[in-house]
DNA sequence: GGTGGAAAAGGACATTTGACCATAATTTGC
DNA sequence: GCAAATTATGGTCAAATGTCCTTTTCCACC
């Protein structure tokens, strides 16, 4: 048994059946350090489930400048949602930080198992509704919070991606400079 | 026919007899300017749906200061979705910006509704996938975006709320103080 | 295991932003 | 219509942050 059978064996409650059949329309890909799965102004043709690995979800500025929307761990999804529901243009990048391997399901595929498979549709629901209450908390603090309580909360919410994270990619998390993010750490080792 | 109806019809094919059904578990309320629906700690009971008015969710920091998480205006809907959804403790604050009518739907009644009207669902899932998709936005311009470009973005995708919003509530939105905005104002005056 | 490249840290400086204050203008509710 | 309260502007200052730069450290890959 594979990660994403543990996955979703602890996460629903599909029968063995449901299952196979999720599984056997999921394609398989194995992407190195720093490669795309997603550019912007291409279709998200696929919702994507990250089995090993680490991969980021970001926007480019004007100036160049990389912005991180999300993280996405092993055992976590990622996609463009908008450009992925309307199969229109992408915003946002999605590229590997660690070698990772990913599992694929086209949009019309997936669609099918959502109208035949009832549980994996509330199951979908749920992965949305965290998705949403998340945003609310991100958007919160990005209008709040000082670049100092950012990083806090970072660590404190996701201490196990701190360590696998460059500092600058948090920084561009966070929506702060590299600069600051070390004023701060040097801070706080000298406490 | 009144502003729900209008709504209802313009944005869905729901039949007569669903918008009977949906109507009759509505309850109506009248706010006063200032007038809270919601604090936070209090459980989200309702889906509320704007007929008049407008209607700003917030939450409050440590040291006191608002910064606001959206505006409701009429013919849209708010809740603080992870205290409705769970019927836990809200994190935000809902209160009219105007004097507002609203109409309120308790949680179980509208479930009911949304397990027996199929376009009902479906419509309620494109409002969600629209509040993604603002989210995703909101957050990039969060943290990419400078004062002065947040608020041109906002005067440009809001010109109706600029007009019949206090200035203090714009830059609470922004995520910017009340000087800054000011400043920015000034600036563009003298162009 | 060595080397080239990326990542982090550090220094100097300019700029932006916010806090705090006072004041002017506007709005609201009676 | 008036008084009180809210809202907006303005000034001054200190602090925080970003940019540009160099230097050092670390890491990946051959």
């Amino acid at each position: 048994m594979d990660e994403f059978e543990l996955y979703l064996r602890a996460h629903t409650h599909l029968d063995n059946g449901d299952m196979d059949q999720i599984r056997s329309l999921a394609i398989p890909k194995t992407l190195r350090r720093n490669e795309f799965l997603l550019h912007e102004g291409e279709i998200c043709r696929y919702k994507i489930f990250i089995s090993k690995g680490l991969l980021r979800t970001f926007g480019t500025a004007a100036d160049g400048s990389e912005h991180i929307l999300q993280f996405a761990p092993e055992h976590s999804w990622t996609l463009d949602v908008e450009s992925y529901d309307r199969q229109q243009p992408a915003r946002y990048n999605i590229a590997a930080i660690e070698n990772s391997e990913v599992l694929l399901w086209p949009k019309a595929d997936f669609d099918k198992l959502l109208a035949t498979i009832p549980s994996l549709q509330s199951f979908a629901q749920q992965l949305i509704s965290r998705n949403i209450y998340n945003s609310g908390r991100r958007i919160l603090t990005a209008l709040s919070a000082t670049p100092e309580e950012k990083y806090q909360e970072f660590i404190h919410s996701s201490p196990d991606l701190l360590a696998r994270l460059p500092l600058h990619m948090i920084a561009a998390y966070l929506g702060i400079s590299i600069k600051t993010l070390t004023r701060i750490r040097q801070a706080q080792l000298r406490r």
